[in-house]
DNA sequence: GGATGCATATTGTCCGGACAAATCGCCTGA
DNA sequence: TCAGGCGATTTGTCCGGACAATATGCATCC
């Protein structure tokens, strides 16, 4: 009872005039058609080379497009068996969030603040972070985030100066990470670490809390695709406000 | 400068009477002469027809492999350009850790005392947490994580009964994830929330912190691979002596 | 009735080739 | 000297096929 039948047939149309690549087509619509229910968790999904078939593609076009999906965790393949959907509660993974502050913030009538932004030489704690030499140029970024109102959390960023250029004003409209996208620098992945402390009297002033209060604390480095480092920063999040929420993926 | 020259020609030792395929064979040799430090940070891998034709293989099977190490953030392919491995301070990106929580704790003398282990009806928050009955028998384990002889963590943990034989000692001795991998179990994905707030009397006196100390909060919801929920759990650790590290990776 | 073995279905791996798209360097021309 | 175009290089996409490995269900045999 746990697998239903094989799906019944769905039309998926492609263009193949578009520049987006057949495989992707294929996978978008698989993600939408799972995502909007018309292929129900646990219903095999036919197989492949018969779907390939009745797509008119090859069987390697329709394989990427299925493993795309699986890597999402949308999927999952069995040899013998086919491939079915996951029966999960939870539909879209939401993949990584808390990268993208903003996104999660987004709904909530989010603000930012920039409390400052210049230029000035790297201590040695932030040149070690970055990579570079101390005494090197930084850009120096301290922010308040604000939802409705409130202070939510004190952002405190390091960038290698000459990287990008920071507008104040943009920088409270649009974000960090979309300017740096913007300025050509593609983010690749980035360490982290979260943890939590007690704040203290200054930090429970700027962000309205008591003083003692639970502060969640999350220090990030970034790279670029290269393995550069583009980023260093220092959160702060009220506990009472914020929460980090993220799906793992485990390779099999 | 920061693209060397195409790689020397760096023997592979490719073995096809093994079960173990081709693909993999190459991404594992490809990966530890990365770590070893034979294919330096930024060098060029020379391109994908010429290396398959110097292994004897097809470029397929050369291109799964090194998409292999590209999706594990080891290597980076521009067109036009060529493949190059990505220049990373951070050697082992560690993938996803704070899943096997035993794993980070390696190293530093963990110890579990199990306090509770036992068969109940589901309370109505575990058994939504679950998607079970209400009133459904789940396993309830209560754990105290030590390190160095001190409390580091306390864990709750929620499991459908039936699902698995939890024996107490067995427990202390190898960890949860452990036994379910040996009962056939294999995890999937996981929802992880975490958070942060003030040590309660209770909570302080049995992680022997103070009253009001920063704890970090962990709830973990984890799915097998068919997308059954297979745990629940509320964790509770000493912000003192632990926080999350892990690293993410931006899909492009 | 239960265990063993076999046929079938399906994905996993691998091959060889073809053309398109993007990037970079070089050459030409103004 | 600088701008633009051209070609070479390399990865991206896609095709068609072949065989192997694994899981499932059924028939047979004890």
């Amino acid at each position: 009872m746990t697998t239903s039948a094989p799906s019944s047939s769905l039309d998926f149309a492609l263009d193949r005039t578009s520049p987006v690549p057949l495989y992707y087509q294929l996978a978008q619509q698989l993600e939408s058609a799972i995502e909007h229910g018309a292929l129900a968790p646990g219903s095999l999904l036919g197989n492949e080379i018969e779907l390939a078939g009745r797509l008119g593609l090859s069987r390697p076009t329709v394989r990427q497009a299925i493993q795309s999906l699986v890597d999402k965790g949308l999927l999952v393949r069995r040899r013998g068996v086919g491939t079915q959907v996951v029966h999960s509660q939870v539909k879209r993974p939401l993949e990584l969030s808390s990268l993208y502050d903003d996104l999660e913030a987004a709904g909530q009538s989010p603000a930012t603040r920039v409390l400052r932004n210049e230029v000035q030489p790297a201590s040695a704690e932030v040149a070690a972070a970055l990579g570079i030499a101390e005494g090197s140029d930084v850009i120096v970024l301290e922010r308040l985030r604000l939802t409705h109102g409130q202070p939510m959390a004190f952002l405190c960023n390091f960038l290698p100066a000459g990287l990008l250029q920071l507008d104040t004003a943009k920088l409270e409209a649009t974000g960090l990470y979309r300017m740096m996208r913007s300025a050509g620098i593609t983010l690749h992945s980035a360490r982290q670490s979260i943890g939590a402390r007690c704040a203290t009297v200054d930090e429970a002033e700027r962000l309205e809390e008591t003083e003692g209060a639970a502060l969640l604390t999350m220090q990030r480095t970034a790279y670029d695709s290269t393995g550069r480092i583009v980023e260093y920063g220092t959160h702060i999040y009220r506990a009472s406000r914020y929460a980090f929420e993220f799906q793992l993926l485990v390779r099999s």
